[in-house]
DNA sequence: GTCTATAGGGTGATAGAC
DNA sequence: GTCTATCACCCTATAGAC
């Protein structure tokens, strides 16, 4: 049941070109615009010579999918080490290039079920560690009324509607949410609750 | 200029099941899944007869949204009667088909050019009812530390989110979210916020 | 109104020469 | 490793018979 073809191996310079300019076309016009042949012409190389170092285009994607994943714990760590760490969440959260790549991973997973299980096992990981950071950051506060993981979740959901909306240029009552994430902000600053994590 | 194909009348029965089952693959499949045949499929129809009612796919597609649309807003009226109006537009927002379906509109704006205003123009007359509705509904409070636009924003973007995100057996957080609303929407209660518009 | 047949494009993927 | 050639399928849309 071995499959025969390919062999391409991990660390070739033509396999990152290819995962290169997926993630390219992922960003700039989404997922669905994501097809071996226009992988390859944005890569500058032959079609077929995609399927000598992928098996599938499942498996590409998968590659891509990785690497995002990986480049997002990077901004992730960073961000906890910042002045405002709090802030540097939110800011993470809602960068358009970050939020609009998680709405991306979303539309990837509801259409590819061999990459589902990879993407929906990332984001729960990734919410367990937001969850986790700002748990210890809140400290005394938002213990059973406000658990960190509703505000979690209630930031990621705002952030990633927002990105959407802009996309089309339906901006309606996108200031006036931002006012009240500001106001929270600063509530949380002035209570002490932003200091950056014990150095343990 | 004028066209030369295409007789079908609106009110047609045949055109009526074109869309009931362009709605039904929508729901069910995605908007990625709406294509001629597999319309034509759903409705028991041949492919070619759908381009007898609609000039385009785009033609369609556009006839459905407008119905979804109206029917949104008729569950919008409706919940504006209920005797809490604010959980009732809650329910209608977090509501799954709801939710789902708006999703489904956002992606097909994201790729239908011919659609994307109509779906846009939509989107900002329902959020302007919303945010008016609410702003009634919350009188004296959320004056300007939380304008009732960013209370439907923050609304919006977490229903739509967690919908998307159950989607994929992803509910991480979604408890600990749920509880905060509802201790918005009991504290709003309490202070009696949520008695039915004035008749005028 | 509804049908058959088909054009002209895109897609994922493979076989086999070099 | 990289190429040419190709299969089998999907798509939107049209022409023209009935």
């Amino acid at each position: 049941m071995t499959q025969t073809r390919r062999m391409g191996a991990e660390g070739s310079q033509r396999r990152t070109l290819f995962i290169d300019a997926t993630e390219e076309i992922l960003r700039t016009e989404g997922y669905m615009a994501v097809s071996a042949r226009q992988v390859a012409a944005k890569a500058g190389l032959k079609t077929q010579l995609l399927y000598y170092y992928f098996l599938t285009m499942d498996e590409l994607i998968l590659a891509v999918v990785r690497r995002i994943n990986e480049r997002r714990q990077q901004r992730f760590d960073e961000a906890l080490t910042a002045a405002e760490p709090l802030r540097a969440l939110w800011a993470l959260n809602s960068d358009p290039s970050s939020a609009a790549m998680s709405a991306e991973l979303t539309a990837i997973a509801n259409h590819r079920e061999a990459i589902r299980a990879e993407i929906v096992r990332s984001a729960q990981e990734f919410r367990a560690q937001q969850v986790a950071a700002v748990s210890r950051l809140l400290g005394h506060r938002g213990d059973s009324a406000s658990p960190a993981a509703g505000l979690v979740m209630i930031a990621v959901g705002l952030a990633r509607t927002l990105i959407a909306e802009s996309a089309l240029g339906l901006t309606d009552g996108h200031q006036e949410a931002l006012v009240i994430v500001e106001r929270v902000l600063a509530d949380l600053s002035r209570t002490g609750g932003v200091r950056p994590a014990p150095e343990s």
